[in-house]
DNA sequence: TTGAAAGCGATACCAG
DNA sequence: CTGGTATCGCTTTCAA
């Protein structure tokens, strides 16, 4: 428990002034080769490293991105949290994590209490508040990205769900399947109403009808949700012959689902899932899907904010990008 | 933006000191209900908080987290940290998150780095490091926890991985199997290292010799990594008929491989991961497999990080958990 | 190119 | 119980 090494002390010893340290560890130039050397001689001889905290309450900033997230167990998450630390490390930026566990009350107290702690900018992702309230606390942080989420004004990186429910619809309608019906996931997010929205419009535009008959909800977007709600669907509409399912969790429920009630896929039903994690191609049959570079995505995210904190992103205001997934096609819908 | 209420801001307006205003905020006592209550109402009126910042600065404490893990898209440290954070967040503190892209130079910078971002403790997960040069920087930080590596001295919670690969290897044996393979993970690493002493140990203990020809590593322990190594190990040794695998990825890697190879499972060869991770119980066979509760290893681990910061572990030096695995029968290896 | 002095926003210590 | 003053470790501003 050594005692820190404060920049007094390489003053002292270096024989110079603690500006003189500060103008060594920051490089800004204004310095002669001669006493840069003999600073960071002295530096390195003492271990010396600057307090960050301290260079914190000077600069008003702390190189430090909260992380929101609705549950890091949750591999989607933790993938993005993953590729937005690979880009915000090398920048020197480090990550401050937060779950929300799915409660949008801790998500509105996490928002504000980052607030205290003082990072220089935060990536929200999945929220589920209101505009009103999300547009209110975002204002309090000096710049702010959205992941899956937009609101006017605010920068955001989404995966195109839309597109990735339409996708699968098309799909299916190539391979002739008529009675398509839909596992969908709650309309509170953005993800959830996007799909249902991308497989609403693609019937209509095909010249289908939309029947309400075909739609089911999970209560949750897992395995035995997803069971459930195709186990009830099949039951009751035996006609149908392709399901679009909010995510591969969902995916993986139906095909048991299907299993019980003797349907066969892709034969009698095919099925068709959403992100492609790594159950996906494991499972029998292995999922048709749409993927996002989930890594990617955190990246981009954090490549966003990083323009907004240093300032290059000046003038161009918000910046939205849209991640277009691609389908993966195997067994269960081919 | 607006720019932000200092302590100074609410003493003014409250007519009383900046230190009495601390005073408040901290709820020491020294502070009469009266001035206490007018204090408060400022505080709430102006929607002051304590920079948390300029805070640490005076306290030498930052109620923070170091979180250091090999990688937050690998489910096992994913659960962790949510289970870390579920313990450390009403605490009042916060998880600063550090993936070491399982390099260990890598490790021992963000270990370093850490210091400078002053955090109150740090937890590391499966650290590389030699025992010299990881005592060597965990001396630097005011409380350190590891999870699963030990080092004396150092405070740690480990899954008995050892025992996990024991009761592996007892169950094959009981079913019958009498020619185990392995296949093992790095031995740089504590689980890594146990497990092939578990094996080793158990099938000495049950008077069987133990053959270095039975004996494969993983390149990297993930499917494709424990694919190459069993089917490698599966062409060599015709006759294995159990396979201890490292984890459950390397175990769903083995059971391509003999899929491939026109082995059947479990009848010609019985197979075993670790980690019981969600995809076990998803591929075909299911996986026979042991299991820790994950986040309770995180949470266990906060606890008695916190405890060493608050002190009220004192004097009873360091910790050492170990969580007993339990093994999970599956169709893999009945 | 260098240094002295004044913050940054809180807490700690000591008087009263 | 309350208030003044020094302090935490660094950057910023302004002179020299």
């Amino acid at each position: 428990m050594s005692f820190r090494v404060s920049i007094a002390d390489v003053a002292r010893e270096a024989g110079v002034s603690r500006q003189t340290v500060s103008r060594a560890l920051n490089n800004k130039g204004e310095i002669s080769d001669a006493t840069l050397q003999r600073v960071l001689a002295v530096i390195d001889r003492l271990d010396y490293r600057p307090s960050t905290i301290a260079r914190g309450l000077a600069t008003r900033h702390t190189r430090t991105i909260g992380l929101i997230v609705p549950d890091i167990a949750n591999a989607f998450f933790a993938d993005i949290s993953r590729g937005a630390d690979d880009l915000a490390h090398p920048a020197g930026y480090s990550l401050l994590l937060r779950n929300t566990a799915e409660d949008p009350e801790r998500e509105a107290e996490l928002l504000g209490s980052l607030e205290q702690r003082a990072v220089d900018g935060v990536l929200l992702c999945s929220s589920r508040l209101s505009d009103e309230c999300l547009a209110d606390l975002v204002s309090r942080h000096e710049a702010v990205v959205l992941i899956n989420r937009t609101l006017p004004g605010v920068s955001s990186v989404c995966v195109d769900d839309f597109c990735g429910a339409a996708l699968r619809v098309a799909h299916l309608l190539r391979s002739g399947r008529r009675r398509i019906g839909v596992l969908s996931g709650t309309r509170m997010s953005h993800s959830g109403s996007e799909r249902e929205r991308g497989y609403r419009e693609s019937l209509a535009e095909a010249g289908l009808p939309v029947d309400p008959a075909l739609i089911a909800r999970c209560a949750v977007p897992d395995i035995e949700g997803g069971y459930a709600a195709a186990r009830g669907l099949l039951e009751a509409q035996p006609a149908i012959d392709g399901l679009i399912c909010y995510n591969d969790l969902a995916a993986t429920g139906a095909l048991r689902a299907c299993a019980e009630l003797g349907r066969r896929v892709p034969d009698d039903v095919a099925v068709t899932g959403a992100d492609d994690i790594l159950l996906a191609r494991l499972v029998t049959p292995a999922l048709t899907t749409v993927r996002a570079d989930r890594q990617a995505i955190g990246a981009a995210a954090a490549r966003l904010l990083l323009g907004q904190l240093d300032g290059s992103a000046n003038g161009c205001g918000c910046q939205s990008l849209v991640i277009e997934p691609e389908l993966v096609i195997r067994a269960s819908a081919p």
